[in-house]
DNA sequence: AAACAGTTATACCCC
DNA sequence: ATAACTGTTT
């Protein structure tokens, strides 16, 4: 089992019960070093696979360390605590409902419904949604939450924040009113289980002597915590993570906690798997040079055995539509070498830059698969169809009931919804009680409706899950909907996926032939839910202590749990796997995955990095990161192209090359277009003088006046008396000293992206702001 | 008066 | 592709 592992992962897999930071670059046999850990702590007894909890962030990595478990030792993975946070949560608050303050069939709302609740609560309290845009209510309530701060606790120290507070209080009270729970409330309600709750938590610390977490870097403040309660004073906590591959900040993820994680428990017992399976040595040379400029790592240099094989390859084209056409005929030439078109991935940094590559590949009639689109479980036809089914579970969610209540069309419209929220927020109930206090004309309708999900609710307790989705799919009328629409045959299809997709549960989950809305009470508590296979030594015992202290146990209809799964899985992206395909998709999807070429497309300043991100050095180091997962993806061959313009939101937009192609030494680039002697962007001052010159192809310096070729393109925009262009340092009465490092529009909706030496990068119209040219 | 259907404005960075 | 707006239907 161990004796195919070099010999950082050997000493990683058998290392004594204690606390330990793995370190793992891309392509070193992390999910490897993961799983046969696992298998070895229950090989040698050291564990039974119930008492050892694995974490990770994805589904689709938890199955995939089953698979391999399951194939490394002859054990039934069923009933094993593996899976990602929010799943191991919900379980958690499942199991013990009541002492989480929660209703048995709580249902889970993803970002989606959180969004739309939060809309509705800002309608129906009269919230100036200008001043509180929605988007920004969701983010502040989450921010809060993965800090792991409820309303009381937030900071709150001027008006506009304290009304935000108010408002999250109140969004509280709606989500408890409708018995709902968001995925950052499903962390922090399992936190303070556990914190609050002594004898839980002492059950679960007793139960899991081993923890073992992966992609550690991805992890919030939150989630930390919650691993810090759990393990307690016993357990030890085995932490697999790669520091300069931390690419979700943006939605919490502390880049710190592997440095605490050291400080806190690791005490030097760091690992570090430097070996790299993957690729080849130009490819990790670069990205090693690279990550290299962040500050703060723990530190860690990729190699290979495998030599140093091809230059990375870069290319620059005037515009996007030049790029895309290019990367059609590179892509043509790549598969003549013999390459499989699914072997050949297409990266960028934001979805918008999709289209022209889409629109290229396709005229050219290569065959391509986007990924990262709406998932299976997020599709509106889909949800619709879940919301009746919510419905069912709990007639008082209210976000599912506004959902169907007039889809299909029935005659119910904003009028009668707002004098029936009236009502209900007055009585303090849900829209599903308030309805027989409407009176007079359109309830007519309402009471029809309502009649209809008490029949379907009835039906669950009658019908077997598949059964009870088919059903609804039908007297809900969305089947006959959807056949009327022109374009509705793929939403009928995914409708009917829906259908299969409860019938495959059903059957995994053995619920066959039960009725949907029937509770199930597992035959024993929690602890006797291992199937012992290999006999646990601590089971009975355990088991023992569990009946003494928990009389709740997991409770849960079909319905239930298929609601549940339909929430935590959203399901897959890649509509059809099979077919040999060019791979599109976002550098932040790409992670984790690895193709023998990779094109990473715009590597501009602006787009990578993101403008965005700019504004903090923090963000800058995140977007380096995030190059640098990119580069890694790749085996065998890496482009890196890039446009001198670009359509953005409908403008042209013109832009330097990305500094992390200067942050990449020569020897390792091969460029297949002229090098021009373009600015290198130091972090804020670059002397002028710098600037772009006229190239090979003719196309213009950047002086003014220069003729051009017919197909060549401004670098710059004239306002008034004044020139600008890119590159060019500037004054601002306020901001101080900058460059102007993109521009976009003409006449006076020009704008310029300029990066201030003390205040970062800001957007200024040109025909407003006054401007000085510097010297 | 209320609901519906069709049209137009705007949008988007990543999960 | 969602939200806001407009004209038509019940």
């Amino acid at each position: 089992m161990i004796d195919q592992l070099n010999p950082e992962q050997q000493a990683a897999v058998t290392l004594p019960p204690q606390h330990a930071l793995v370190l793992a670059g891309a392509g070193s046999g992390k999910t490897r070093v993961l799983t046969t850990r696992m298998a070895w702590l229950i090989q040698t007894s050291q564990a039974s696979p119930f008492g050892l909890l694995a974490v990770t962030f994805t589904n689709k990595s938890a199955r995939e360390m089953l698979t391999r478990l399951s194939a490394l030792l002859p054990i039934n993975t069923r009933g094993m605590w593996v899976g990602t946070f929010h799943g191991l949560c919900n379980r958690m608050l499942r199991a013990h409902h009541r002492d989480a303050g929660l209703l048995q069939t709580f249902q889970i709302l993803d970002s989606a419904d959180q969004l739309a609740a939060i809309k509705r609560l800002i309608k129906g309290a009269g919230i100036d949604d200008e001043k509180y845009p929605p988007r920004d209510v969701q983010r502040f309530i989450n921010g809060a939450k993965e800090e792991g701060l409820r309303p009381g606790s937030v900071d709150a120290w001027d008006a506009h924040r304290r009304r935000l507070v108010e408002i999250y209080q109140m969004y509280q009270d709606q989500c408890e009113r409708e018995g709902v729970v968001d995925f950052a409330e499903l962390l922090l309600r399992a936190y303070e289980l556990l914190q609050r709750n002594a004898p839980i938590r002492e059950h679960y610390q007793r139960r899991f002597q081993h923890i073992l977490v992966d992609e550690f870097q991805d992890t919030n403040t939150l989630q930390y915590q919650w691993l810090k309660l759990l393990a307690g004073e016993g357990a030890s906590i085995f932490a697999v993570g790669d520091d300069d591959q931390s690419i979700y900040a943006f939605r919490g993820a502390n880049v710190g906690n592997m440095a605490e994680f050291e400080r806190d428990y690791a005490h030097g017992t760091v690992i570090r798997l430097e070996q790299n399976y993957r690729s080849y040595g130009h490819i990790l040379d670069s990205a090693n040079a690279l990550i290299a400029h962040n500050t703060g790592r723990l530190g860690k240099n990729l190699w290979t055995e495998q030599g140093e094989g091809e230059p990375v390859r870069v290319v620059e084209q005037p515009s996007d539509l030049l790029e895309a056409h290019w990367l059609v005929d590179e892509i043509k030439a790549v598969i003549g070498e013999g390459s499989l078109r699914s072997e050949i991935a297409v990266l960028y940094r934001s979805n918008a830059q999709s289209r022209v590559i889409e629109h290229a590949l396709f005229s050219s009639r290569i065959p391509y698969k986007v990924y990262g689109g709406l998932r299976f479980f997020e599709r509106q036809e889909v949800k619709h169809a879940l919301a009746y089914l919510r419905l069912m579970d709990n007639l008082h969610d209210d976000t599912s009931w506004l959902r169907v209540v007039n889809f299909p069309t029935r005659g119910i419209g904003a009028r009668t919804l707002e004098q029936l929220s009236d009502l209900a927020r007055q009585n303090n109930t849900s829209l599903y009680k308030a309805v027989p206090l409407m009176s007079g004309k359109g309830g007519g309708n309402l009471l029809k409706f309502t009649e209809l999900i008490q029949q379907m609710a009835y039906e669950a307790q009658i019908l077997s899950l598949p059964e009870l989705v088919e059903h609804v799919i039908h007297h809900s009328g969305l089947r006959t909907f959807y056949q009327g629409e022109k374009e509705g045959a793929d939403r009928l299809e995914n409708l009917q996926e829906l259908v299969n997709a409860a019938t495959v549960f059903a059957a995994e989950e053995n619920f066959d032939g039960l009725p949907a809305g029937r509770i199930l009470m597992p035959d024993a508590p929690l602890a006797a839910e291992d199937p012992a296979q290999p006999p646990a030594a601590d089971s009975a015992e355990d088991a023992a202590t569990d009946a003494d202290v928990f009389s709740p146990v997991v409770q849960m209809s079909p319905l239930g749990a298929f609601l549940s799964h339909a929430s935590l899985e959203a399901g897959d992206n890649q509509a059809q796997a099979g077919q040999d395909a060019i791979q599109l998709m976002t550098v932040h999807a790409a992670k984790g995955l690895e193709f023998d070429t990779v094109f990473i497309t715009g590597v501009e300043e602006g787009l990578f990095p993101h403008e965005n991100s700019l504004i903090e050095a923090a963000g800058l180091e995140e977007e380096r990161r995030l190059m640098y997962v990119a580069i890694t993806r790749a085996r065998q061959r890496l482009y890196l192209t890039l446009a001198q313009s670009r359509m953005l939101h409908g403008q042209t937009r013109y832009a330097m090359r990305s500094r992390f192609l200067d942050e990449i030494p020569e020897e390792h680039l091969k460029w297949l277009t002229p090098r021009e002697r373009a600015p290198v962007v130091a972090n804020s001052n670059w002397s002028a003088g710098a600037y772009r010159r006229g190239d090979a192809y003719g196309r213009p310096s950047t002086g003014g006046a220069v003729a051009r070729p017919a197909r060549s393109l401004t670098t710059g925009v004239s306002v008034g008396d004044k020139h600008f262009r890119i590159g060019q340092g500037v004054t601002h009465a306020k901001f101080g000293e900058g460059t102007i490092i993109g521009l976009s529009g003409a006449g006076v909706d020009a704008q310029a992206q300029i990066q201030f030496r003390d205040v970062g990068t800001k957007t200024l119209a040109l025909g407003i702001a006054k401007l000085e040219i510097a010297g």
